[in-house]
DNA sequence: CCCTGCGGGCCTG
DNA sequence: CAGGCCCGCAGGG
């Protein structure tokens, strides 16, 4: 089942991105999906300033297709603690490759800030082997982009959340927690099904939501706690499904030769696979009370809320993008409850639920 | 220092 | 030839 509605599936439009002509009146574009997967398409705003700088919070480097008029970006994985250590906080180490090679080859000689353990990285091979690829292409007033292949990797920081830590650990904590305890999450992206609306416009394409770097602004306290409130509500557990990933992958040599021998004839020998003792799985029950309590009690909630000082401005910063780009026919908390089908939250410790949110 | 895009080059099917 | 990857270069923050 396809969760994101797009305009292309709304309008019932197929394309693919080497199409010599592409759909040229789509009258609506999608928001800004800051972690595609799958196999989907979107058409975004030639002003959507995130699809202009091709951005994706995936680590997707420069590849070469030998054609100038399609960007083709491949993903880097996920850069984990060997060890797969828990901070304190109950979160798991998911940093994000650097996309320079000699960058990322100085980033896996570092060791885990939480156990000083070795870092690895886990390789994107979500598409038959390969890395999932995303494509760009540029024609007139709308951005074209696709992505094939799943990530078969936890999703890394965000490139704002990499910038922030690297840059602002000084300022900021680089994991954060709320006072309950409960997990700093990575706020749920763009809404799926949400698309731009060209009934409120002359030029034929809306313009993007205003973008707000929370680092220099104040933040209205009347409004943060809406905010932080619908962030919560949005909130999940880190969910990898059923999906086990390689801890130790191999070199993108050993994985060529491998890939040519026994990828597509079928399985791996037991050495070929090191079934990470990260446990992805991800108490469904749990989330489900979690996220029924937050829905229910969303408005008690915001008032467990501190300051959000202890918040990742990052987060907040695309929370705030998602809500801005919220369907007006919803409330808020109604859409938050129905947004869960992407899971953002890297873990959270149901003991440390206020009583006032139990059920 | 590193992100980003470009493009040459090589390999494989 | 298409499609995959690697590499170096250049511009820019």
């Amino acid at each position: 089942m396809e969760r994101k509605v797009t305009v292309s599936q709304r309008k019932g439009i197929s394309w693919d991105i080497n199409d010599m002509k592409l759909p040229q009146d789509p009258k609506q574009t999608d928001w800004f999906q800051e972690w595609p997967d799958s196999y989907v398409k979107h058409i975004y705003s030639s002003t959507d300033k995130n699809a202009q700088r091709h951005l994706s919070g995936w680590a997707m480097r420069n590849t070469n297709n030998h054609n100038s008029r399609i960007l083709k970006k491949s993903c880097l994985g996920v850069l984990v603690c060997s060890n797969d250590c828990t901070a304190p906080d109950g979160r798991k180490t998911y940093l994000r490759p650097a996309i320079c090679d000699k960058a990322r080859q100085k980033q896996q000689s570092k060791r885990c800030t939480n156990c000083n353990g070795p870092l690895k990285l886990i390789s994107c091979r979500g598409h038959g082997g390969f890395p999932v690829t995303n494509f760009w292409r540029h024609e007139g007033p709308y951005i074209y982009f696709q992505t094939k292949g799943i990530h078969d990797h936890p999703k890394p920081e965000t490139k704002l959340e990499s910038d922030t830590r690297k840059t602002g650990q000084k300022k900021r904590p680089a994991i954060l927690t709320n006072s309950l305890g409960l997990k700093r999450t990575r706020t749920e992206e763009s809404f799926t099904g949400e698309i731009q609306n060209q009934e409120n416009e002359s030029s034929g394409v809306l313009q993007n939501p205003p973008f707000y770097d929370f680092n220099d602004m104040d933040i209205d306290q009347s409004s943060e706690g809406n905010m932080l409130n619908n962030c919560l509500s949005m909130s999940k557990s880190y969910s990898f499904g059923k999906a086990t990933y390689l801890m130790e992958p191999l070199s993108d040599a050993d994985w060529s030769k491998r890939r040519s021998n026994q990828y597509e004839s079928g399985g791996y020998s037991d050495h070929d696979w090191i079934n990470s003792a990260v446990n992805f799985d991800l108490c469904n029950e749990d989330q489900q009370a979690w996220n029924k309590a937050l829905c229910v009690k969303g408005q008690n909630f915001s008032s467990y809320t501190q300051s959000i000082e202890n918040w990742d401005i990052a987060s907040l910063y695309h929370c705030h993008d998602s809500l801005v780009q919220q369907s007006p026919t919803l409330e808020p908390t109604t859409k938050a409850c129905i947004s869960q089908e992407e899971p953002y939250l890297f873990r959270y410790n149901p003991n440390h639920l206020s009583p006032t949110l139990s059920q």
